[in-house]
DNA sequence: CGAAATGTTGACTATATTCAAGGCAAGTGG
DNA sequence: CCACTTGCCTTGAATATAGTCAACATTTCG
């Protein structure tokens, strides 16, 4: 199998049925076994874990066009669950299709691993904004990556702003910050003319303001060190 | 090609040389192109990514077994750093090894994504501890996890202690802290008679106890919800 | 229209950071 | 062999950042 026809095909054949929810629903549990493999249409959805007490931590945001559920396929037993943001309708695979997309198409496969490795990348952003940036600039950089990411997925390139489903809770939840502080901060940057939210879309007002203040590294103007990595 | 010895084989095809390094030396540079596909066959090695500041987030610990460069083959300019820990070997593939295998082994392939998504699962967890633990939670959690990871790779399984070659700052780099408080932490739980640290080898003297530091979700004895996944 | 969810703000408290200083152990050069 | 450096660990005091509590405004939705 080589040619672009049957690889659309293949996955066509993997797929089960397709699935409607609202907002706000629980499509994976976590401590879950045997959670289903899907793909998001439309609409947005999150990872997350909890800890006893209830608190949360959302691990990324999922766009459509992303997989949900790769790493539950492959530890049982999953070690998050997946909730959606808005309503969304997902094409849901077969138990082995993981499995039957690498057998069948190495092409495919090898995607799967690459949109595996990317979402991973999503996660240590997260990680690094959690671990060591201020609240103005974990909120800069979460805003300035949901935007880009939603923006490539639209036509117009997001110059009427993109969507933007997420409530303040789920903000701070994604950045390990307080609901309050999370709303303090965030009105802060409001007013300073960073950035807008009406209608549920994002508007980015000042993207290089946020990009400074979320300390974004840019690969292509900026050498952090003159040591010569080693290969 | 479907039984082990071919696979073996295979690996062994697309080795291109192994690479012996010290201590503290980088392997792959932050927005280095054209990053090679390791393995680590002994030592250990972390992740990280950094700010322009020099601050630096370590995103995780690699141990032997464990591939170096996957994301890197797939993005192009690679997002994050890779530093030795310790000396170590490295196995060090062809340029276009992580293609190859999945051409030639669907098995290896999937292996391949398995492992992709058992390391995200080690970055999610870490971004739950930063996001969400105390300073004393995120501590317990890594010496659990650490301990649990090194452990399993002994024939004893860690009753004389595992190595544990982390320097303080190390740690403060995972878990989003500061030297001082990462110090203070630990202090306090050592004198508890939680864990000890002596010669670089890590004792874990009440498991209990750090796990209910940590918060540690148990799968196995609770559900933390009594609603129903959908699927 | 009323209820529930979400957003906003101030006052107070807790946790973690920064600054500063010193200790200990290992390695180095005279 | 001994001063001397260097890297890592340790501690206290002052400060900053973020969390908690409490109240109220605004929006959304049945």
């Amino acid at each position: 199998m080589s040619n672009n026809a049957d690889e659309i095909a293949l996955v066509q054949s993997l797929k089960r049925r397709e699935l409607s929810v609202g907002p706000g629903e629980l499509l994976i549990q976590e401590g879950q076994s045997e959670a289903s493999l899907f793909t998001l249409l439309t609409g947005w959805a999150y990872r997350f874990k909890t800890l006893s007490d209830g608190r949360c931590q959302i691990l990324n945001f999922l766009l459509p066009g992303d997989f949900i559920g790769v790493q539950q396929k492959m530890v049982a037993v999953a070690a998050h669950g997946v909730m959606s943001l808005t309503s969304a309708r997902l094409c849901v695979f077969q138990r082995d299709a993981l499995w039957e997309l690498h057998r069948q198409s190495p092409t495919m496969g090898f995607n799967v691993t690459w949109l595996s490795a990317r979402e991973e990348s999503l996660v240590d952003e997260g990680l690094l904004s959690v671990g060591r940036r201020s609240a103005a600039g974990r909120i800069s950089a979460l805003l300035i990556l949901l935007f880009k990411r939603a923006a490539g997925r639209q036509l117009d390139g997001g110059v009427d702003g993109v969507p933007f489903p997420l409530t303040q809770q789920h903000i701070a939840d994604a950045l390990g910050l307080s609901l309050v502080h999370t709303n303090k901060t965030m009105r802060k940057l409001e007013r300073a003319g960073l950035y807008r939210i009406e209608h549920a879309r994002l508007h980015i007002l000042d993207a290089a303001k946020l990009m400074t203040l979320a300390d974004i590294y840019d690969p292509i103007n900026s050498r952090m060190s003159t040591s010569r990595p080693l290969v």
